[in-house]
DNA sequence: ATCCCGAGGG
DNA sequence: CCCTCTGGAT
């Protein structure tokens, strides 16, 4: 992708899109990150579903740990790799509150220090929660920045830091919500949607041909 | 590089 | 059946 077409593109995802916002459910940022927790190699409609019943009763770390392992597993059991989310998670909760006052810091550096927390996971709670400019590289985002030619990386951490040197200031912030939509919806892993993609005029994929019937 | 690991879609 | 889903730890 040229440097000159990145301002149009997300420009125009900005148009379709003005206010995004995460599609994980939460209402504090405790389930944020619990929530964000369970999001790996899951859908957001799996984790909503789960959380949906888990957060009422365990809405805090003190209340996920009254819960305890097993019922947690109970809840979370639809949810791929749930076992070690809910290890992880029960002991994220225990570190919550013994070193951090059953909050969730806002630090990288004690995001990351808690089980399940990865840096992809870090920078999603920094982005959603605390309004920070980050570039949560998730397989959405990493598919979308290699297949467009927008931000190309071997690896999540390549693509990351390549976003954070192109993406203009002014669309820092929600360039994480507008890539994550834009490949769910349409520049899907399988079958991208091209024919009905906004933003393939400054595109790098080249297969654009609508399977027959499809679009109008 | 490998393991974890269920649900939904093609 | 195979592929994919807002990865992290070893």
């Amino acid at each position: 992708m040229k440097r000159e077409s990145i301002e149009p593109f997300f420009a125009t995802l900005q148009a379709a899109n003005p206010q995004p916002v995460t599609e994980l459910e939460y209402t504090s940022v405790f389930e944020l990150l619990a929530a964000v927790l369970l999001s790996a190699q899951a859908t957001d409609v799996g984790v909503n579903k789960a959380t949906r019943r888990l957060f009422p009763v365990a809405g805090t770390p003190q209340a996920m740990l009254a819960l305890g392992l097993e019922r947690l597993e109970g809840y979370i059991r639809t949810i791929g790799l749930y076992r070690t989310k809910a290890r992880n998670l029960m002991e994220t909760c225990r570190l919550l509150v013994e070193r951090h006052g059953g909050r969730v810091p806002r630090t990288r550096e004690e995001l990351e220090a808690l089980p399940g927390v990865g840096r992809k996971t870090a920078n999603v709670v920094l982005n959603v929660a605390f309004g920070e400019p980050t570039m949560a590289v998730d397989t959405h985002i990493f598919r979308v920045s290699n297949r467009t030619g927008l931000a190309p990386g071997k690896n999540p951490l390549e693509v990351e830091l390549e976003l954070i040197r192109r993406v203009p200031p002014a669309y820092a912030v929600n360039a994480h919500h507008w890539l994550i939509l834009h490949g769910r919806y349409v520049c899907v892993a399988r079958t991208p949607r091209c024919w009905e993609c906004a933003v393939a005029r400054w595109c790098d994929y080249q297969p654009k041909t609508p399977p027959s019937g499809a679009g109008r």
